[in-house]
DNA sequence: TGAAAAAGTAATGTCAGACATTTAAAGTTT
DNA sequence: AAACTTTAAATGTCTGACATTACTTTTTCA
């Protein structure tokens, strides 16, 4: 860990940046104690106040994580599957609903990754899988249910789907986009009929995913990408027809 | 913006998570400016230096800049495609070296999300995103070139491919998946042989996508995928025979 | 009158030092 | 040997001060 930084940016930022590099580069390993908050100090020349706040920000990415006692201190953390989901999850859906990104566009982009676990999908998943979207249609037709209940089951429908593929690393990218859609999908209103015709696409998505087809599953998805498409110009035609 | 806090964590946690929730859910919209650090120690009970570390970890998420000034202080950021694109490329590279992803795995991830975008890439392609492609090519076959530089190539060719698609939610989502590849592809040694196999592929590739072929280029990609991981597998195999 | 210069002001950035709290290890007692 | 106590080292938090920045207002003077 070099102590000389890049200048014009707060001095907590920098060193931040600094400790980062040492992280990505692997000059400090996982597991590994940081030297101590006043060492880092001495170091760095900058009060404690300072590092603490480098630290945090290192922390709020996950980058180390802190323990408190004699023996504690900051320590690289091994960015699990689960945090590094977590962290994407929030982006993309801030992302999404601060850069006025369309309906369409981000639909688009779901279906689009989903259609790629698809065959990977039907080649690998196992009964939980199956079991996991079958309990989700289940849930779908259920009457009296809200739309936002369906919306968050839909999302777990489709999650079964992605960890069919039994890549971890597909199922850390995909939970992005699929996570950050909801949102966008709270905004609709399903009728009772447009549910049904969703719940019957699962119903084929399904079958073909147990089927091991991998074709059949990827145009259920494109058809209920259509579909969801079709509802949603239908609902924003609407509300604008209302309002304005 | 409530004010009551879940406990079990730092102050400065809570109060970040309290102020995350409230820019995630949009009580806070993006520009909006918070109140000031002395009015926030107020606000939650705390000293200046606490709210401080909680502004830090919202920065370093780019949920938030501060300005200095009379009339500066802390404002709600919209989060660009770029920033949350770094933020990405950096989470996954760590998550990847770190959880002992293997090559196999990350490849499979890697190129089932590039086939994603093939058919959408052929069909709205425009000459900028073929030139760029053809460019990348050209890098590709000149003599003396590092494999470092090779796989920089790579990078950008596979890139401008996603770009075609004309989606931002995708090449967002692939930046992840492409980038955090690039220490793994470095691993490899590119022999001249293999090199011309990649770009030989790689113009079926650019074809396809110019013909707005998009099967053809779904077919190069699997192509490609299967070009690398038994490249892959002979450069670690040897490897392996070497050491042990 | 009007533009430039100076002062004021409110915010973040940084520092220093103190105390509180937590945790593991060392030491002591039974 | 086990249970308890003490110690030490680290992070967590607070207080108050000063530095720096950049906008706003006032003053100056041509």
């Amino acid at each position: 860990m070099k102590t000389s930084l890049v200048p014009s940016a707060d001095l907590s930022a920098q060193i931040a940046a600094n400790i980062r590099d040492a992280i990505v580069s692997g000059a400090l390993i996982v597991d590994e104690r940081l030297p101590s908050e006043a060492e880092l100090a001495l170091k760095f020349d900058v009060s404690r106040a300072t590092v603490r706040e480098a630290l945090k920000r290192l922390a709020a990415q996950s980058l180390i994580r802190t323990q408190r006692g004699a023996t504690g201190g900051a320590f690289v953390n091994r960015i699990s599957f689960e945090a590094a989901q977590a962290q994407q999850i929030t982006t993309s859906t801030l992302l999404l609903s601060m850069n006025d990104v369309s309906f369409e566009t981000a639909c688009e982009a779901r279906y689009a990754l989903e259609r790629a676990c698809a065959p990977l999908s039907a080649m690998r998943r196992n009964s939980n899988h199956i079991n996991a979207m079958r309990d989700e249609i289940k849930v779908q037709g259920e009457v009296e249910l809200s739309d936002e209940a369906f919306c968050a089951s839909d999302v777990a429908f489709h999650r079964a789907l992605v960890d069919g593929a039994g890549n971890p690393v597909l199922s850390y990218q995909l939970a992005g986009a699929v996570e950050a859609m909801q949102p966008l999908m709270n905004m609709i209103t399903f009728t009772a009929r447009s549910r049904d015709a969703i719940i019957a696409l699962h119903v084929a998505i399904a079958d073909a995913i147990e089927a091991q087809d991998g074709p059949a599953a990827s145009a259920g998805l494109t058809a209920l990408e259509a579909e969801t498409q079709t509802l949603a110009r239908r609902v924003f035609a609407q509300r604008k027809g209302h309002t304005g």
